[in-house]
DNA sequence: ATGTATGCAAACCATTTGCAATGAC
DNA sequence: GTCATTGCAAATGGTTTGCATACAT
């Protein structure tokens, strides 16, 4: 999937449209942070956004960073994902609306797919007390390579 | 979902398989530990689970649980959740089976619910190069009683 | 007897926090 | 001018690691 001009503005005004309505300032750093995750097509963590940051020149720390990827997911702009322990790592929300993911628990490779009828199944469902945002589907297991690897291990023993 | 005498047996029994499949050793902590998970009927996470167990006067370092429930997790016995960050939480395999979670992203309460058409969807679901052994589905929202403090929050501005 | 598993304590490292300086309003 | 936001560096705390000891095989 790609994100063309249109997508960025809509999100730029959602990010407006946020901090108007929650009386947050509009600063420099949440809308350059903003635009640089517009240019990561997959998954990303804090540590690789810092970097591209820093390549394009525009220093950010740290506790920036947090702080802004925490407000754009309360924006409903970005999606917090949590594939094996450790780091974190996010998305934009238009972007991991589209697949699911497939999680290697032996080397934590993930893998995105598609599937419509799970889309179809979920869209316009209501829970009772809860205001859903936005649903992640994991699905576990073994890849293919890790299979191969764990298989001749077990035969040269 | 309760647990009863059979299912706690079948479960030592897998462990047992699965101890000698992989040539490791049949410790009484093993045991223990999954003795203890059986009696937890909902999430547990590492400092909840060393707790019961001294309370049981069975003292197990960290290190010791760390290990084995990663062995359960491999065995296919525990399923390892992140609903937010910091603290990873799990739950036997078999309970969690038989539920999805909703995830309220400002208190960080877990709800659980029933779908019986998204578990037709999934069982028997076959994926390329990748052999699936569980998944999770998180429905990320604001429960009421957040989305309550938050208007009223705004209503004080 | 051998080598895996455990216990303990120190190390690790992503994330959070406190406080002074900056800048949006 | 006021107060939210940022930057920096230190603190936090769940998890991992290293090594000596214990024990399953």
């Amino acid at each position: 999937m790609n994100i063309n001009r249109n997508d960025i503005a809509s999100m730029q005004q959602r990010l407006t449209e946020y901090l108007t309505d929650q009386n947050l300032r509009k600063t420099t750093e949440r809308y350059t942070i903003l635009e640089c995750i517009c240019t990561i097509k997959g998954h990303f963590d804090v540590e690789m956004l810092q970097k591209m940051l820093d390549g394009a020149n525009f220093h950010v720390s740290r506790a920036t960073i947090y702080n802004t990827i925490e407000l754009l997911v309360n924006a409903s702009l970005v999606v917090r994902h949590q594939f094996s322990s450790q780091i974190v790592q996010y998305e934009l929300k238009c972007i991991s609306e589209t697949h699911h993911h497939l999680v290697c628990t032996h080397c934590g490779a993930v893998c995105e797919i598609k599937n419509k009828e799970l889309a179809t199944l979920m869209n316009g469902r209501r829970f009772p007390k809860f205001s859903a945002e936005y649903y992640s589907l994991y699905i576990y297991g073994i890849c293919s390579k890790c299979k191969f690897k764990l298989r001749q291990k077990k035969n040269n023993k």
